[in-house]
DNA sequence: TTCTTTGTTCCGGA
DNA sequence: GTCCGGAACAAAGA
């Protein structure tokens, strides 16, 4: 699922292909994803061109010329599908239906100058699609209480220190807490523990400085890795197959209930539980 | 039919 | 009032 670094590469791969095209037409076949579609904010984007594409945590910020920014968060499993070509959306009208050779979960199409279209595609409809005012955008409540990007120098053991040393919450919950840093999802969280070798169920005031390091290095490393091999793997991009960039990436202990830990002399197993009712998974032996 | 998945929000207890 | 942890919610597929 896009986790932070799928989010960047999209963003990268959005910049190659659609800035400086003009929203022809949107069409939608559904009333809501997370949130309901509004249409009047919809038709808003007609004839506006794609000046710039921006990230801020999982979120993705596509500014057109006209002061409006599309805002959209790919929830679990959305994705950007772009195709060149005339358009078989020849509909005029907002809501559009199925044909029979349509993709079932092609829920948003933007008709872009050049026979370009942009999809929004989401089978499980938990992401969404919102128009907002360019100059608000940081205003708005999505945005507005976002701790730092991962990635960037104010995430830093000062800023960490200050802000979690009197909590009372495990290591995991505040790195999945966005407000304290952002972008962060369950799967790299998962990683960056494992990596760290600290106990998922740790307490964060009884974590040292050297285990804050750790989280703060492996955090980085691990994102900036990710969106490396995403980056080389994002090839097919444009093809109409529904790649997007995508890709799976074999995780250490993500996923690997019962597989036995990758460190050497370690003979123990992945096992699994859960904190905050997210699913957890962690090396009894390395993670102290 | 039930379980799983994520990010966000809500609620109850301390 | 604040903090924390658990439950609920969205949708669809296995």
């Amino acid at each position: 699922m896009p986790e932070l670094p799928e989010v960047e590469v999209v963003k990268r791969s959005l910049r190659k292909n659609i800035i400086n095209s003009v929203i022809t037409n949107v069409l939608t076949n559904t009333t809501k994803l997370r949130y309901a579609i509004k249409k009047r904010d919809f038709q808003k984007i007609k004839n506006c061109k794609i000046i710039s594409i921006t990230r801020r945590s999982k979120y993705l910020l596509i500014n057109t010329n006209n002061q409006l920014t599309i805002l959209v968060h790919l929830g679990m499993t959305g994705k950007f599908i772009i195709m060149n070509g005339k358009s078989k959306f020849k509909k005029t009208s907002f809501y559009y239906s199925l044909n029979k050779n349509d993709k079932k979960h092609d829920h948003v199409i933007f008709n872009l100058s050049k026979n370009k279209k942009l999809i929004y595609n989401d089978i499980r409809k938990f992401g969404f699609i919102k128009i907002l005012c360019s100059k608000k955008i940081y205003k708005s409540s999505h945005l507005s209480s976002l701790g730092p990007e991962p990635m960037s120098k104010s995430f830093n053991l000062k800023y960490f220190k200050n802000t979690t040393s009197n909590k009372n919450r495990t290591t995991k919950d505040i790195l999945m807490d966005q407000k304290i840093v952002s972008g962060l999802g369950n799967i790299y969280v998962n990683e960056i523990l494992f990596l760290s070798k600290i106990n998922p169920r740790k307490k964060i005031k009884k974590l040292k400085d050297e285990d804050i390091k750790k989280i703060i290095y492996f955090t980085k490393k691990i994102l900036k890795r990710s969106i490396l091999e995403g980056g080389s793997s994002i090839k097919n991009f444009s093809n109409s197959d529904g790649k997007s960039g995508i890709f799976q990436q074999q995780f250490n202990v993500y996923g690997q209930t019962g597989e036995n830990c990758i460190r050497k002399n370690c003979k123990n197993y992945i096992k699994k539980t859960y904190i905050s009712n997210r699913s957890t998974f962690y090396c009894k032996t390395c993670q102290k």
